[in-house]
DNA sequence: AATTTCCCCAACCGCGAAGTT
DNA sequence: TAACTTCGCGGTTGGGGAAAT
């Protein structure tokens, strides 16, 4: 309801704006000052929409705009403001001055997204890509125990990536952080994860989609989930499963959800969450001796306090590279994957 | 040098929230 | 309280430059 009818109804012009354009606006808005946006384009002068014209202020003209690339610090403070908020570029905008939502917005799709990808690190969640782990996981602990899936099988890179294999290797994970009713059952596909911390274990109801490993539903409809077999019956034929697809990458749709936990390898999670669903964190860690986790501050600063954005830093405050930055990361978060594993694969 | 592919980012679009009548 | 207007947000697109072939 009220929506405002579409301005490039009325033959007013779109696209890139010109100096002239831009001259207009800022004369306007000096002059004027800023307030009803739907007038202004026709004051000032401009075949614009006021959409256009507020967009064009609020992300270009604004002279508090701070231009530049992203300093350490920012990268940090976006990072975890994402970690906390999610995809609210606005208010985690409103924590770096000079920045705006778009900006930030394009950097983290552009570049931060795309490093979280490279190190494994789901840029959804802030944890460990399941896809990967899940499986090597499975695959290790079914190496282990001489299980009766076909491991060479599944060792080949194609069914690694098969889209059906993860669904039921993921629907599987899930299920089994959901239900404490089959915590003896198969064991050893569980092994890796044998130790996890007690949160995990006892993870509560599968209600909040955002953070619970059930998120992800790999079923139709909600029926299906709630009368799942904790082990689906085509689980055990993974072996028939003919991987001849593979896919250039991963839908991220795909990754289940794990408990979020920090960067920083400790409960020291960050107390200061604003969204109460969020708080249901649970710190996760494997024993198993291809999976190990350190994540000491990966782009963060200390635990305890929620970054400003002067605070001291450790990082080389706007200098370095995106190698750099990548190498720096990759080194602070430890995080080994099994060679037979081509990461790129899954990016 | 020409063409193709990739990448970035400014700008657009649709929607919901907030404000106004 | 309903109808309407305006604003702001987040997702997406596409133009253009850079890099690769």
């Amino acid at each position: 309801m009220g929506r405002s009818p579409c301005c490039d109804k009325n033959g007013l012009k779109k696209g890139p704006w010109t100096q002239e354009e831009d001259q207009k606006l800022i004369d306007y808005i000096q002059n004027h000052g800023y307030g009803n946006w739907r007038t202004l384009p026709k004051n000032a002068g401009l075949q614009r929409c006021g959409k256009s014209c507020r967009l064009r202020w609020t992300n270009y003209l604004r002279p508090d705009i701070k231009r530049g690339k992203f300093s350490f610090e920012e990268e940090e403070t976006i990072i975890q403001l994402h970690s906390i908020s999610g995809n609210k570029w606005s208010a985690i905008a409103a924590r770096l001055p000079g920045r705006t939502d778009n900006e930030i917005k394009n950097y983290w799709n552009t570049h931060i997204r795309k490093r979280l990808l490279r190190m494994g690190i789901d840029p959804v969640t802030h944890s460990p890509r399941l896809d990967l782990l899940d499986l090597s996981s499975i695959l290790s602990s079914s190496l282990y125990h001489q299980s009766p899936m076909n491991i060479s099988r599944l060792l080949g890179v194609n069914s690694l990536v098969n889209p059906e294999l993860l669904k039921l290797a993921t629907s599987f994970m899930s299920s089994k952080l959901c239900s404490s009713q089959v915590q003896n059952q198969h064991q050893p596909l569980m092994q890796s994860n044998h130790d996890l911390p007690t949160q995990v274990q006892q993870f509560p109801t599968c209600t909040t989609f955002n953070t619970c490993p059930c998120s992800i539903n790999p079923f139709s409809n909600e029926a299906q989930l709630v009368n799942m077999d904790p082990f689906p019956s085509n689980f055990s034929d993974l072996n028939d499963l003919q991987g001849d697809e593979l896919p250039s990458n991963l839908r991220e749709d795909y990754v289940p959800v794990p408990p979020k936990y920090d960067y920083y390898g400790s409960n020291q999670y960050q107390q200061t969450v604003m969204d109460p669903s969020l708080s249901e964190t649970s710190n996760f860690h494997s024993n198993n001796s291809i999976l190990s986790f350190g994540f000491a501050s990966v782009l963060s600063t200390p635990s305890s306090s929620p970054t400003p954005l002067n605070s001291n830093s450790t990082c080389n405050n706007g200098s370095g590279t995106e190698d750099e930055r990548d190498s720096y990361c990759i080194n602070l978060l430890k995080f080994e994957i099994p060679d037979f594993l081509d990461v790129n694969d899954f990016m």
